[in-house]
DNA sequence: ATGAAAGCGCTAACAT
DNA sequence: ATGTTAGCGCTTTCAT
């Protein structure tokens, strides 16, 4: 931090020089480079002698002192939990892409599970304004997003329910329908009554509404919940998919079919019971959740619930600039998106 | 881009109004929050004031003006080839952490092996000069990049070879040491005199020295190259790895070891010789390279050659600080980061 | 040690 | 239709 050299260089080309080249002021240049919003007319021949000038020094408007002027950084900021987790790479894809089309660029950070990191994200948008915030955390509370908005005036979006606040639109998977559908399908088109379930401790959200699928799909099914048929993992892990499998295989009557909540761990579920000895999908069926891409390259291929990235991040990016845009004004709003189910050969 | 609303709203507490409450000027209260930078000493009382003020207000300085007053930006920007591509993850992570240490926020683009999206990269940053930029490019040009430093006056770091800017440091992977590395390993310490190379067109830069490697191995080992054990797949895909190695192990006499140059074609070649009836590592064995996550859950596992993301985006994010910050200053500069051997199931 | 003042490059209200 | 002017919030001379 101590050595920083001053940077003596500035912008090689201002709006200043483009002016005098074309023999204009500066706010007519800075109305031909802005036309379209609501600007008076500017004549033609004056626009193209601007236009050449432009072209001629190669000038590039300066982001930095517009935004400080017009109080709008075309920038948006993205927090996500972790960008190894492939959950988020179609999201954040997708988010940019819109981002890009409409003319933002994109700040990223990662949370980590991490209330330290999370504040550090809040807090370096108090610092440097962007126009809209789309935000996966587990510890910005309502009064840190409240505060980011009273302040800076972003549009915010948020990815977790436990968000409150009146002006966050949040967006969600139907984690506890997706995971009813599967477990329904098992038992319907599978024909299985003895579905196991792997889940995950309640201290993950998403937990909860994964396994409050399954237990509604069976009593839907009027088959009668066993507790030693539901396992739940201390993290999404593979070790932990293995452990929590080898106990229910281990049963005197093993399900013939099991629910696992997360791909990484119905990975190491399946190879657990591979070494075993037991065959699937023959003689136990697994699915999981998420679709992760080794999901495809593990044999036998797992048969999963599948996000909609590419759709969660278009619903996340159309609605914040619905809200940056003006668009749309108004209190919260909520949207669910659905997943599927890929059917491959673990079932 | 039509309706946007016209924010009035302004920075709600300034550095005037801090100066208001401590009852000093406004140059004060910036002297006070930028000490230590050859300002001019505060008195301790006047600093105290300043401070409770700050306080009390709530006061965050505001980036864009400072940026737009003294030319730094305090962002760096980055680009990566694809970022569901995990081999970028632990890079990212680790620039992310380092920029964050020092104060400095990270936008993100996606190159995708698209020119447009890599000129609209730099196009962006001509007009919103960040302090320092780390790209994995195709694309790019030396002169592009000549045009951002003249223009911005940017630090910047490439990930990539073809890049010969006489001011842009290159960070790279030994890639031609490691697959020699490997298939010296496979020929000395796993005694295989026949191994096959699975490769991909040359108009990919890696390609090219992984299987110069490959060859360097056999040569040293008095092994003569054989055209038909050198397969080329198309692309880095599960196809075209399982096709690759249908070849090879159609052959008359199939190698009884393989090199991969990518961990996906290897498990696409992993599963297409369990499919043929061949067992791993018995009958063939098989080492990949890049130690992406399933490299890990797949059956057999996947022995490869593993990166050190962490060391590649510390290095990255180093060199690229000793320029901004001035403690570096002359001509590019060459780092290499060496690979592992992580030895799994597969051989 | 502190204040006054200039100006970074731009937008927009106000003139003409 | 175009020019003039006043800042956006900050850093940094130049005074004192």
């Amino acid at each position: 931090m101590e050595h920083r050299p001053k940077k003596v260089q500035t912008s090689l080309v201002t709006m200043h020089d483009v002016a005098k080249l074309a023999g204009v002021s500066q706010s007519t240049v800075s109305r031909v480079l802005n036309i379209g919003q609501s600007q008076p007319l500017i004549s033609e021949e004056t626009s193209e002698r601007v236009m050449n000038a432009v072209e001629q020094l190669g000038y590039f408007p300066n982001l930095t002192a517009r935004s400080l002027r017009s109080q709008q950084s075309l920038m948006i900021a993205m927090m996500v939990g972790n960008i190894s987790n492939p959950f988020y790479h179609g999201i954040v894809q997708t988010v940019e892409e819109i981002s890009h089309y409409r003319g933002y660029d994109m700040l990223i950070a990662n949370g980590y599970k991490n209330p330290e990191k999370e504040l550090r994200f809040c807090r370096a948008l108090m610092r440097r304004p962007v126009d809209g915030i789309i935000m996966s955390s587990d510890f910005i509370t309502d009064e840190n997003i409240d505060q980011l908005i009273k302040y800076t005036g972003a549009a915010v979006v948020s990815m977790n329910e436990y968000i409150k606040h009146p002006e966050v639109d949040i967006l969600l998977s139907s984690d506890e329908g997706a995971s009813y559908m599967a477990v329904k399908w098992l038992i319907e088109n599978k024909h299985h009554r003895q579905v196991g379930f792997i889940g995950i401790v309640d201290t993950h959200p998403n937990g909860k509404l994964r396994r409050a699928g399954y237990r509604r799909a069976l009593e839907d099914s009027d088959i009668s919940a066993r507790d030693d048929y539901e396992q739940i993992g201390a993290d999404y892990t593979v070790e932990q998919g293995a452990q929590t499998m080898r106990a229910l295989m281990s049963l005197p009557t093993p399900p013939t079919a099991v629910f696992v909540c997360s791909d990484i761990m119905a990975i190491g579920a399946i190879n657990q019971t591979l070494d075993m000895g037991f065959r699937i999908p023959e003689d136990v069926a697994v699915v999981g959740f998420d679709d992760i891409p080794a999901a495809q390259f593990i044999r036998p291929s797992l048969t999963t619930l599948a996000q909609f990235p590419a759709e969660i991040g278009r619903q996340l990016a159309n609605a914040l600039f619905e809200r940056i845009e003006g668009r749309y004004i108004g209190p919260k709003r909520t949207f669910k998106v659905p997943l599927r189910l890929v059917e491959r050969q673990s079932t």
